[in-house]
DNA sequence: CTGCGGCTCAATGTATACATTTTCAGCGTT
DNA sequence: AACGCTGAAAATGTATACATTGAGCCGCAG
């Protein structure tokens, strides 16, 4: 078959699909999801669309209707903005909790050594940057802060913002496109994670939440950018297909 | 029947008996819930007992397990601590975004309306205070707190977190065979909800999100408290009963 | 004794019929 | 025209039979 995305369950086929449908957008928000019609178009039982509608709530792309069912959730502009300030304020806090409680030498290595391979991505020449390789290690390098403090809650609480397409430390950095146009916001996004580290690793609470929320800050920026001077570009980062496009 | 809990769908009722049954402490955590057993327990079939669960699941008291079902999420004292740091960080954030982009007067009216009415509850006498008003005004006043940027957002999260029994803003409060004793925790905690909305209504952003972060620390110091000392009030406080007794 | 292989049973995954609730169009009344 | 009633269609809630998976047990062979 075509469309055979591959899963073991009926249950993760229809998640996938769904999940791929809402975040590009194909569902505008607001939208009743039925069972009975997603049923049929997947070819499957009721069963397993109302699981993975269930595990898409949890994910926070669908909301229970009051009642009963699901719709899909609609984000608005601000609620982007939003969203990308509450995982600056996760990272700072969590950054703030590795100074101030410690963290393990293990993990502080591990971190260290994921921005020393970041440096790696930067070739001689201006215009040589593996992009690939700098969102892969981008996000290993949120993923490993998040685990700094050694707090499931916040581990946790950090990977369900993360889910949210958008909201991926990832989703923003430039794509190849215009990457040497870019470049300097690579740097400077590297330079910060280097400085990050350093107030972790010396204890300096304040100044590491600080830092974690700023570093955040720049995802915002270029959403801001994209909105306002290239709103075709929309269309190039992950997931923001899905955010209503009137509400600006 | 006896324990007819009273509500309209058998998926409401097993989703009250199941999250009593684990705020109660009767599931250790880690323990894995069988949908099988429990629908025979319950009297009903699997298909509510697994809506329940999936929505006991996005409250955060469930967890799923990697080869399908349900445990019980097990909570230390350290995942306390934690979730109370989450919910003053969180709490800080609104309202240092409500003094940063500002809020409506009839909000801001609200809470202040709700601060006087807590200013009621203190009678003349050092001894009188209507602890059951307080309690409640007390939750009424956070409620209007994280409403008051207008963030869906951040309200969404943060009545995630305050769903947890022990995360409730109200959960530490002295329970009223000791109230006199605390008394005065109660007015200074009163203290700082009047300075909170001044600093909001002043423009005040680090100022608002410091006194709301040192609020919440209060509940902080009162489990510590409880712990330490008068470890057998455990049982007093609404949903510790959960908290894995051995890792202290 | 130890390790492998398959058997068995229990648990979740799935389909489907039926029950209940919600929705809303249609219609009558005021 | 606005309101509310009503009944039928459609959607979710529920029970249950059957399918599939996977973990543990048992016995056999080395």
């Amino acid at each position: 078959m075509a469309s055979q995305t591959s899963a073991k369950t009926h249950t993760m086929r229809a998640l996938m699909a769904l999940r791929q449908r809402i975040t590009k957008g194909e569902l505008p928000g607001g939208t009743r999801l039925f069972e009975v019609a997603m049923a049929e178009d997947l070819q499957i039982s009721r069963t397993p669309v109302r699981e993975a509608m269930s595990r898409l709530a949890e994910e926070g792309l669908l909301e229970r209707a009051p009642s009963g069912g699901f719709m899909v959730r609609s984000f608005a502009y601000a609620d982007v903005l939003d969203t990308l300030e509450l995982r600056g304020v996760l990272e700072g806090t969590v950054a703030r909790l590795a100074a101030e409680r410690g963290t393990s030498d293990a993990k502080l290595r591990e971190i260290t050594e994921i921005v020393r391979r970041l440096d790696g991505v930067f070739g001689d020449e201006p215009t040589e940057v593996d992009f690939e390789a700098y969102s892969d290690l981008n996000s290993q390098f949120h993923d490993a802060l998040a685990a700094l403090p050694g707090s499931l809650t916040f581990e946790r609480e950090l990977a369900r913002v993360k889910s949210l397409p958008f909201a991926s430390p990832s989703a923003f950095l430039p794509n190849e496109s215009r990457l040497s146009a870019f470049r300097r916001s690579l740097a400077i996004g590297q330079e910060q994670h280097r400085e990050l580290v350093a107030a972790i690793a010396g204890r300096e609470g304040a100044r590491a939440e600080a830092l974690a929320r700023e570093h955040a800050l720049a995802a915002r920026r270029n959403l801001e950018y994209i909105f306002s001077t290239e709103h075709s570009e929309v269309t190039t980062v992950p997931g923001l297909e899905l955010v209503a496009p009137a509400e600006k």
